[in-house]
Formats: C-alpha cells, sequence, structure tokens
DNA sequence: CTACACCCTGGAGCATAGTCCAGAGTCAAG
DNA sequence: CTTGACTCTGGACTATGCTCCAGGGTGTAG
C-alpha cells in the first residue's frame, strides 16, 4: 500500500486541488471544517498536504454526493481518523437519505402531476380567451392547495430548482 | 360581485391573515414584496386592506406552491394590476417549472438508485465483517461519481432534505 | 529588480421565503 | 390607569457548501 500518486509527497494547496478537482478553496474549507486533517505547514506557512489527502477529498466528494452533509462528515471522519469503526451509524444516515430521497420523489411527482393538470386547463382557458385579454390563469391556483397544507417544501424545492435551471456560470478559469 | 366575507370590510393585518391562514409577518412580506398592493392605513398607521386581499393571497400561496418564485410573482401581478394580461408569460413559466421538476425528478432517481446500490453494498461489507471492525464503507464512495461531474446539486437538495426530514417546530401559537 | 503565479487570513456573499426580535405605539375593557 | 392583545418599523437571522474578496506575503524565472 504505499503511495502511488505520480505528484511527489508534500503537496501544497493548489495541487491537490488539481488533482482531487476541486478549488483550493475548497482545500481549505473541508481543512477547516474538519474533513481534512489540519495539513503540516512550510517555514512560509503554507499547507504541506501528504498524498493520501487526494483520497480523502474523494471520498468526501462521494459522500457529499451520496447526501450526506458536511457536519455528518466531520462526526464520522473525526471517529473513523480516531480509530473507530462508525459504520453502523454510516449505514442507518444512509438509509435515511434513502427515505427522504423517496418522499422527495412523492412530493416531486405529486408536483408534476398538478403542474401538468395546471398547463392543460390553462390551456384549455387561454384557447376560449381573446388575444390580449386576461384569462385569470393565476386565480385557477387559488383553491388548489390539495397539495397538502405546507407549500413551503415545494416552494423551497422550487426556488433551488430555478436557480439549477438558468446560471451556471462559474468554472473555468486555470490554464 | 360583492365582498360577501364575514368579517367587516377593512381588515387589520392579523385578521386578514388569519383568514387567509398565513402569518402577520407573512402578510407584511408580501406587501413589502409587492405581492399585496399598499394598504390603506389608519389615522394610527395601521394597516386596511379590503376584502380582495384574502383572494390575493391565496392566489399567491397557490402560484408559490406551484413553484412560482416571489420575484416572478411580483412582476406577473403588477402587469395584472396595470391591467395587462400577462397570460401567455405565466403559461411559459409554469412550463418552464415543469421542465425543471421533471429534471429534478430524474435526478432524484438516479440518486435513489445510487443509494439503494450503496446500501446494498455497504450491508454485504458488514456482513464480512466483525462487529467494532471498520468496514470502509465511506471510502467506496471515492471512485463513485458517476453522478456526473457535479455533485452539488445533489448535495444543495441533500441539504434541503434533511431539513425538511428533523425539524418542524414553530407553528401553534394562537388560542 | 520585476513580473507573475501562487499562498495566506478572516470575513462577506449567495439565494429563498419567510421568521423573529426589540423598542415603541394603539386601543378596548375593567 | 392598567392590563392584555394587537400593531408598527427596520434589520438580523435561518440553512448550505462553497466562492470571492482585499490586503499582504512567498518563490522563482528572466
Amino acid at each position: 500500500m504505499k503511495p502511488s500518486t505520480s505528484a511527489r509527497e508534500p503537496l501544497r494547496t493548489g495541487e491537490l486541488a488539481r488533482i482531487a478537482g476541486v478549488s483550493p478553496d475548497t482545500v481549505r474549507y473541508y481543512e477547516r471544517r474538519s474533513l481534512l486533517p489540519p495539513a503540516r505547514r512550510t517555514a512560509a506557512g503554507y499547507r504541506a498536504f501528504p498524498a493520501e489527502a487526494v483520497a480523502r477529498i474523494k471520498v468526501v466528494r462521494g459522500a457529499l454526493a451520496a447526501g450526506f452533509s458536511v457536519s455528518e462528515l466531520e462526526a464520522i471522519l473525526r471517529e473513523r481518523d480516531r480509530g473507530g469503526a462508525p459504520c453502523r451509524r454510516v449505514r442507518s444516515l444512509a438509509a435515511e437519505k434513502l427515505v427522504a430521497v423517496e418522499s422527495h420523489l412523492r412530493d416531486l411527482e405529486r408536483w408534476r402531476r398538478e403542474l401538468r393538470r395546471t398547463l392543460a386547463r390553462w390551456d384549455r382557458l387561454l384557447r376560449k380567451t381573446g388575444r390580449g385579454k386576461r384569462a385569470g390563469l393565476l386565480d385557477t391556483l387559488a383553491s388548489s392547495p390539495p397539495i397538502g397544507r405546507d407549500p413551503l417544501r415545494c416552494a423551497r424545492l422550487g426556488s433551488s430548482i430555478s436557480r439549477a435551471t438558468s446560471g451556471n456560470r462559474r468554472r473555468e478559469r486555470g490554464s
């Protein structure tokens, strides 16, 4: 199990970031949030990471993608680094994620059904309404909340969606 | 079309809120965000809403539940109040929501599949690992990102999910 | 010596739809 | 007059996982 990474042992923040496919800011952020053990420092105060940090970051990214939160990971990794085996907790956390995902899936499906019905109704309304005349589309939503008594969750999702829909600037910078 | 609401005409903030099923803070918020036209004021500075405000709030809640954002609604309602007929825009906005919802649905389904596979793999690992020994569950996620190169959206969803999962304090206050 | 690339830190910003707060005024009943 | 229920305002706060910034230091090639 000798480290076979192509880069020489002590990695600086930027190197580690490039190899792991994240931004230097993210590396520093992970260290601050204890997802990465505190790096050694050079005389000048530069971070010097061991090669294992690359794998660690990949684990973190994978876990985040799976739905774990930074603070959950913090606790888990902390225990693991102390020699503990938080496997059961990890498993049950993942099981919770699955339950949550399934419930969201149901919400989204209901939402999709509602949107489709709404669009169909609106198209009917629009067809029998003159151009430039108001069809009162929104008004048909007034009594609609059979969505349950908590439109908030949907609204929240809605916002994250509209963000995902539109802007994707950033990225692209280096050589 | 005479207002048949049971309460006397000029509604104060709290009355309107109770009738419409939202909090007084929310009523003021909607007014500030121009979802509600500016209310008349009594001599003391209290808001005095017309009975129509109830319906307006219901429309807003319905639209929010359908996925419209406050600022979209602001623009739409503003134009409608000026006598315009933003129906086409409303319709196309809703169509966009549908597209977004469907795409999220696909993401969530992929996520669910991944979680299920992960759990199955982990259970296999756990079975052949002694109690209290580390099974390296998280490590199996390191190379997993076939989720695409953007775990962010998932992570974001994850967070909104965990919030939805756990805490639902507040509410309950009145008589 | 001078670019130029890279590193550091602490802190603000993002984006949403509210919620909650303090400090202060209003109003009807008792 | 006091109590209690209500109202007002402007602003801070919530949650997340980064991202970006200013202001300043480091390292090295030319």
